[in-house]
DNA sequence: TCTTGTTTTCAAAGCGCTTTGGATAATCAT
DNA sequence: ATGATTATCCAAAGCGCTTTGAAAACAAGA
């Protein structure tokens, strides 16, 4: 059943058929009802493909998979894949998903996928500190939202949380407990998130007086070994921390293995506050013992970021959107206030 | 520069130049030669949107995103994803997600799918024991292709490892070192290829006369926590096993956990068999002790699955693949003959 | 040379929608 | 009643490709 089939059906032209349907004010509300109805009960469904060619929209979100893989990555990239999916298709709009391979640069990969022009819009995740892919895609004149932030010298959409706020919050509590020697175990350098991480907490020490040690800052992939590692070294070290303040979940855990080993235990002698995204396998709640966290559901960012794109096609001069979301400081057991020495 | 602008400067018609970028046989190969160089020379790329207008096919592959969420079905999940999705792009196919959400049942998330007809084929993974969705995607008219098997009355395309044989290999092996309790730590036992390893573990015990005791049987996620309370439980019990078998590197971590705690240490005292998908940080060959595993990597089934399917398009009355692939046995450092008691 | 057969090329008809530029009917003020 | 507005509806022209059926060009056989 077609939209012409339809109106021959009604006795209406494809013309007031397609307006009926498509909510635009030039027809009258009763006609309107009847058109509904009838396509209701022929079960109509207009044909993408023609509705496409005849609008030059494709009714497509594009998202890139990360060119690097990694176990925290990749349900990082799940998570906000799921809610933006979700959130993409309740609106209408599908999602396709390109390959960041290892052959091409990335720049070759962003051009391909725009000259082949299957996608309305696009999505840039995990901004590095100067990104280049606004300007590329700007100039490809392909719209797209970051997610996430970077340097830009022309204006952006973007959505991000406020991370700079939450390692600011997150520092300061443990200064308030009244710790002194505080590591930061960060996600890797290259990432714009990071360095917000890092000026959050650098600004919280620098509130109290206090300088940053650079022997108690480190950055890297967020998972277990590199909070093994990093917080081993640190624990070893002259200026032994008393508070650690992770990326992720997934690093606290590997800070605990260190403390463990060291004779430490988180929430006695060690605080530890940890970055939590609301993974559905990697809680917080059940951390032992329950961990203090900023939270901000990355889920919810990838449903949040559909519908800001969506807007910005449906209305392509209006202003645009930049979000950034502030983060909750959820306190719970792990972070005491520090042993006397 | 659209297909008719192209014509007009070459000076030939749409159809002959139409016909001589999509191979076809009635056209010279001179003619063919200038035409390609003139789309090359002004970056001709046809619409996408005219030719699925034209053609009935959208050039789209469809993966429904797993309902039920955890951690190691999503690192499986984006594996596979990350391999079909290169493999579809490179055949000129796109791949888009959709939703299996919460709020519907499954087989109206299917129908509405269908009914929009944004795909020309679809992806089953994961199957049950006995899913309905092949018969339900034959009877919708949708063609499909299972990675995975299930019980179902029609014959369907899929592409499948050999889940009995790997898991039939791993358990004589144990029994040739002389284990005689030999736990099985499965996946979920509602999906097929669980129960396909279970029946592999049974048929080896089997074919030596032994009976599987249900208490030595587990199934369950494939994570950690999994594998720790089984073989916690199984090790306190009066048939203490001397090996394990398990479906995942991650539920391999627990039973040494389990082990640890209870002085035993894998590769001495234990012996142990996981399957290996070949996550990217999931490694077999860094487990300490390395494992002997059951392996075949879930990247190459995804980028091969791309294959069959696209195939399964272009001739759709070809006879259905049906692929099996072997697993490999690899025998690292986890699989000591028993202490002898 | 005239048929017949084979290549090679073409004009034109869709595919199913959106949208422009009227036309018609209904409403209103004069 | 008449002209001006406004609310509805329509015919037809694309969007850019594929594909059918036919024509033109060429080669081969009689």
């Amino acid at each position: 059943m077609n939209l012409r089939e339809l109106a021959g059906q009604l006795g209406l032209s494809q013309t007031t058929v397609s307006r009926a349907l498509n909510g635009f004010p030039e027809v009258s509300e009763e006609t309107r009802f009847r058109v509904k109805a009838a396509a209701d009960l022929h079960g109509y469904r207009p044909s993408a493909a023609a509705r496409r060619l005849a609008t030059g929209q494709s009714g497509v979100l594009g998202v890139i998979f990360p060119g690097e893989r990694n176990m925290l990555g990749d349900l990082l990239f799940t998570e906000f894949l799921g809610g933006f999916v979700e959130s993409a298709s309740d609106r209408g709009y599908d999602v396709t998903l390109a390959m960041a391979r290892g052959q091409q640069s990335e720049e070759a990969i962003y051009r391909r996928i725009v000259r082949n022009a299957r996608v309305d819009a696009m999505i840039v995740s995990s901004p590095a500190i100067a990104d280049n892919r606004p300007a590329l895609l700007a100039e490809l004149g392909m719209p797209f939202i970051v997610h996430g932030r970077t340097r830009s010298a022309l204006p952006y959409a973007y959505l991000d949380i406020d991370n700079r706020g939450a390692f600011l919050a997150a520092t300061r509590l443990l200064l308030d407990l009244g710790h002194r020697h505080i590591a930061l175990i960060n996600g890797d350098p290259r990432f714009n998130f990071a360095a917000e991480r890092e000026a959050g907490y650098r600004e919280a020490l620098g509130a109290r007086g206090l300088a940053a040690d650079d022997k108690l800052i480190s950055g890297g992939p967020m998972h277990d070994e590199n909070g093994f590692q990093n917080a081993a070294r640190m624990l070893a070290s002259d200026i032994r921390p008393s508070a650690f303040v992770c990326s992720s979940i997934a690093q606290a855990a590997g800070v605990r293995r260190a403390c463990n080993a060291a004779g430490l235990r988180i929430g006695e002698d060690i605080a530890v506050i940890a970055h939590d995204d609301r993974l559905h396998e990697l809680r917080a709640e059940t951390f032992d013992p329950p961990l203090t966290t900023t939270q901000s559901p990355i889920g919810d960012a990838g449903r949040r970021i559909a519908v800001l794109v969506i807007d910005l096609l449906r209305n392509p001069d209006g202003k645009l959107p930049a979000e950034v979301w502030p983060v909750d400081l959820v306190v719970r057991r792990s972070t005491p206030a520090p042993r006397r020495s």
